[in-house]
DNA sequence: AACGTTATGAAAGAATTATAACATTGTCAA
DNA sequence: TTGACAATGTTATAATTCTTTCATAACGTT
């Protein structure tokens, strides 16, 4: 696995294609025949394997996996890494062509992880179902936040953000609060009032997440939930859902990716209504200055 | 949430990630995951093998093949086929260009931003000052964390994933417990007991950070700092400093880059001694199992 | 023609991946 | 608790895929 984040993509054709289409002159005639090959299917390259490619290009096995290594690959496998690659870099292209100074290699490969699980997040808050999780956030008397174990601080945070850019927002805990909060109404909401729920839970999945959301839902409430990649409960009670990719190859999951949709969360509200919260911000920063905490 | 005029495939929905989604909920907890997984990663599944999907989804080859099977393909190979059907008829658009997600500018400008910091702090985890900052935490009897305000929460999850890496990791607030564990001997350690400090603080600065670094040094104890690219105060007190990039133009400044940084910090520490952490893990996964959290 | 250089595929081997059989663990109800 | 049964991982095995080595063929150069 060579270093893959230098290598994302600028162009809008895939890297691959060109270089290919730049080097068949060179080639001795049966390694062109399979670069032609593969230059007119790159798309399905994915699914091929050097001994299938070679077939069909009719020519053998060993001469794909030539052509593969002169091109820089480190065989098939280090191709389709790359073809992934341009997939998932193609769709948004940054330019993060840099050469990074010497990382070890377990280092690279969380960078990798976590910019790809930076990426994900950001084609989702680009994605279809954002604008529907920000309204949900938006338009709503109030927010209640709720996380737990490792991400439960992150929760807080999110909340104290939150705060700065709506009113009404509350971090929530059951086993603290004995959700003194929904027990209002009789189990339901007050006319007229609209109440949402940002859940932020990751693996080992809190028991408490999967309660809550039902409670939530059965009570009238609109529902987030921000979560892993591996979060499977989650879409039986809401369609607003993030996956925030976490595994990262460390000791513990990565929470980046989650802290990251949490951002973008909170900025997509302050923007909904940008006056009133530049006028949040400010009432803000008196109350602290005169509190003198700074 | 069927929006006719976004851009996305979601009509497109292929067979199989429909299939998945449907079966989910009647799957046991380990073939959910990869179920998600792969429901998540269609896109992706014709790079992947068994063996990665398992990896990645965290759990082994064995469940891949056979949640496989429970779907109706003949394994790993049925599955590809079944893929490359949909693909070429153009159901899962893999094809790189457009009909992908259209970012805006600030968006993709956010991203760059947030990739660039990620590359900063791991560059800083690859320099020379990181080894001391991972000694300073792990060749000490007691680490405290502190924090405060807006990445509170932050600091409060770093002392908790910290725990599950070493002994002894305290989470303190001089406003909350007025300091009461540093009061025993009279300002200074006891002999041979070694402590120390991680502290974390972004813009605008707690006043109550450059406080208690300055008595933190005062009585001997060690001081790490993990903070952001403006920090001025920290240099006063150690040479042990993180800065983690916040600048992102977003309304509020992003916190992704010092939670990179601390995930890697417990990793770090975790590594240190991999095989008391491996039992630390474990009893910690007794604990929580008697407790009936998850 | 003699020679070296480059291109190529065959066969053997190494590595990876998929499947099957077995063992362990966890769960739930009596 | 205990026992039954589902869930999951381990080990062993088979199948596939990739790489290496080597012998031969093709080509050009002198």
């Amino acid at each position: 696995m060579q270093d893959a984040f230098s290598k994302h993509p600028q162009v809008k054709q895939p890297r691959l294609v060109e270089k290919i289409r730049g080097i068949i002159p060179q080639l001795p005639k049966q390694e062109a025949r399979v670069a032609q090959y593969m230059a007119l299917n790159a798309k399905y390259l994915g699914f091929e394997t050097g001994a299938s490619i070679a077939k069909k290009a009719g020519t053998s096995e060993v001469t794909v996996g030539r052509l593969l290594r002169r091109l820089g690959y480190k065989g098939m496998a280090g191709l389709k890494q790359e073809i992934k690659i341009d997939h998932t870099a193609g769709t948004l292209d940054i330019n993060t062509e840099q050469d990074t100074t010497e990382i070890n290699t377990l280092m690279k490969h969380v960078l990798d992880s976590e910019i790809q699980a930076l990426m994900s997040i950001f084609e989702q808050a680009s994605g279809p179902g954002w604008a529907s999780i920000i309204q949900a956030v938006c338009n709503v008397d109030t927010v209640f936040v709720s996380g737990y174990q490792s991400i439960r601080g992150v929760a807080e945070d999110f909340s104290r953000r939150l705060s700065l850019a709506r009113d009404d927002v509350r971090f929530i805990s059951a086993h603290d609060s004995m959700l003194g909060e929904w027990i209002g109404n009789s189990g339901g909401l007050a006319d007229g009032h609209k109440e949402c729920l940002v859940i932020i839970d990751v693996v080992p999945y809190a028991r408490e997440a999967e309660v809550l959301s039902k409670l939530c839902r059965d009570q009238g409430r609109d529902l987030v939930v921000v979560s892993d990649e591996f979060c499977h409960w989650a879409s039986d009670y809401t369609d607003m859902i993030i996956h925030a990719p976490s595994k990262s190859g460390l000791f513990l999951e990565s929470t980046g990716a989650i802290v990251a949709a949490l951002n973008l969360i909170v900025h997509a509200v302050a923007e909904n209504d940008p006056q009133a919260t530049s006028q949040r911000l400010e009432r803000w920063q008196s109350m602290t200055r005169k509190l003198r905490v700074f």
